[in-house]
DNA sequence: ACTTCATATTGATGAATGTCAATGTAGTAG
DNA sequence: CTACTACATTGACATTCATCAATATGAAGT
């Protein structure tokens, strides 16, 4: 019998306890535990945080300009703004032949959010 | 020095532009985007992702009562709250056989202080 | 039209990663 | 000491990923 199982419990599970799934989920839907992952995976490459990091600072920057700061050719950029944008942490424009990055804020303020209620203080960021 | 860069154009840059690497570097310094990165890394699985919302949901879980919410094997538990842990994101304590799970806030509260400075607050957290 | 430049895509390759069975280690109880 | 349990580690395998050369797309200028 497994007994002892959970210390700190959500007053609605804590008789029940059957399935820490459940209680899981009250706090990250499917859906938000899915884009957590792919920001996660986007920023697990130490040349997209760097890519990020030049955004940040520098506002809005172009691909070509990421080559020479970011050591990689022309294709590597290419396919780590495409993983970048398609996590929802950079929006890119194109105007002319350049093709303009910039860090997406909101895609930002929900990752934000989203580490807030995981970590969370026990508090109601509730709607 | 300028320094503060924040996160419009920085005027020493707007003409030079020859390295984003130090304005970038001024936003993230080294040692913080590698812990960065290894953050993101333990937040690419959804495994991994689920375990934190079970801690969170739970506050404190041994290894074993992992594995049927996970689904996964006894091993693979313990591979992933190793890199959890490794990354600063859970805690682990050991308590006769058991060995008991939670998170650790202080890792995430570095975590989102490292993406409020890079997602450009429009603030400043300025030291 | 043709040329040039910026970017995206494809294909190939070596490296990293998630998974589990098998085994090792350590703590508890008898 | 022996047996059992919880967890960690090792080894092997399949999958994913980062990277670049080569090629394709597209946009602007001549």
């Amino acid at each position: 019998m497994d007994s002892h199982v959970t210390r700190r419990i959500i007053t609605t599970l804590r008789d029940e306890r059957p399935h820490l799934t459940e209680a899981a989920a009250s706090i990250l839907a499917a859906s938000n535990a899915q884009r957590l992952v792919a920001a996660g995976a986007a920023l697990a490459d130490p040349v997209r945080v760097q890519l990020l990091a030049v955004l940040a600072a520098a506002g809005e920057v172009c691909s070509c300009d990421l080559e020479a700061p970011l050591e990689r050719s022309q294709p590597t950029i290419s396919h780590h703004t495409r993983i970048l944008c398609d996590a929802g942490l950079i929006v890119g424009e194109k105007r002319g032949r350049w093709m303009w990055w910039r860090l997406n804020e909101p895609g930002w303020r929900e990752l934000q959010q989203t580490l807030a209620r995981l970590s969370g203080p026990p508090l109601h960021i509730e709607r």
